[in-house]
DNA sequence: CTTATTTGTTATAAATGCGTGATAATTTAA
DNA sequence: TTAAATTATCACGCATTTATAACAAATAAG
């Protein structure tokens, strides 16, 4: 799931779930980032962070942890780490900090980070996402923290259907323990607010028996 | 307990009590993870685990052990293992690490392990799997949640002939319980919506004595 | 600290379609 | 040809799923 959506910036994304391995990986070539899990089997993150700067590499390192005690963050930071995101995390927000990590250390790859997609817009729905910003049919719309996420995470991805548990992981943050059910609640908010027609829904149609689906061209 | 909670993050959950079994499970079929305790009657853990690395599959392994001996731990990483938990353990802790392990391996929900592949097209029969869409002869059909599933799977695995039996574990997951004929229902449904001809089936045939087999050629 | 806003949970009502049973049609075997 | 077995078709009840609103808890603002 991690991949994929790095995979929307980054040119090689690769994927080791053995410490040792990935260490091994890191040294070896050049990488423009590196997403450390510091909950790995085998070896200790904060080992792994140690060793790469001490054999001279000084790649970008965006550190992933499941406590936010203040100890390992000033731990992380102190051993080397650059960026630093305790679970549970959005993925959009992943992505957000490794295209930042990547426009600090000027290793952007031409086509991401400054030509990135900074507002959506489907048929008189505008959504600017740095401002947080919603615009339906040339005027403003108040959308609180949770409500946009949804609809930001939804209007990224378009007509593709999602499960409530995929939404709870994405938006709400892998780790998030809580009711699938919430999400018919916010869901329910967010369409008052943004769906012109209670009755027949424009932009987020229900997918009966499995989850709800943004539609990028609703009147077609 | 185990299934229970692993249900709520997970699409299907399957127990074996049975080692020999289990190894036979693992090896029929594609999972997201496996959960391995090694404390199985009539077959050793470690050789499970084994036996599944030699066929080749890489489906992420998280052990479950009652010793926690740095023999077992290194021993189980090793042989082939992903992630370890030794006994006893609370259920949301595992419940976390199969999380974690999912995210990590990117696991893709779905009959296909490849999550490359998005779309099965078979003359005239185009299905778009992350949309839940399928499209017959340039005209989108709408499905229930089940047909599409039954639907789904047939076109993943093409040309093989699946008994009712082996549909209900398939698409209904292992352990449900339910009469045969409820696939006839769900087939006579689906054919409804898909098939031109009532009088000769095309994509789905019926295989007298046996079940059903979806045709990958229906023209030659 | 108090108030206001947002978020998560609970409760209720409405809608959908799944599973089942009954029956007809078809195939195979006797 | 007849009988048995398997499959196709159809209709209906109800369990599941979803929408909506109200409420409580958590968070942020003043």
């Amino acid at each position: 799931m991690v991949k994929l959506h790095l995979s929307e910036i980054c040119d090689k994304v690769e994927i080791s779930g053995d410490g040792l391995q990935g260490l091994q990986m890191a040294l070896q070539r050049e990488w423009n980032v590196i997403v450390l899990d510091l909950r790995l089997p085998g070896i200790d993150g904060l080992e792994i962070c140690r060793q790469i700067r001490a054999k001279g590499k000084y790649t970008p390192i965006l550190m992933l942890t499941a406590k936010s005690t203040e100890l390992d963050r000033v731990l992380g930071l102190e051993i080397g780490a650059d960026d630093y995101l305790t679970k549970p995390f959005s993925v959009l927000e992943l992505v957000a900090r490794v295209k930042a990590l990547m426009r600090r250390f000027d290793v952007t790859q031409g086509y991401s980070s400054d030509s990135a997609i900074n507002t959506l817009e489907y048929d008189g729905l505008k959504i600017i996402i740095d401002e947080r910003k919603v615009i339906l049919d040339d005027k403003e719309i108040d959308l609180t923290a949770k409500e946009f996420d949804l609809l930001h995470f939804f209007a990224a991805n378009p007509d593709k259907v999602y499960k409530r548990s995929q939404l709870l992981d994405q938006v709400w943050g892998y780790g998030h323990d809580g009711y699938e059910h919430t999400v018919n609640s916010h869901m329910n908010r967010l369409r008052a607010k943004i769906e012109p027609n209670p009755d027949e829904f424009k932009y987020i149609k229900t997918v009966w028996g499995v989850g709800y689906q943004f539609i990028a061209k609703p009147n077609t």
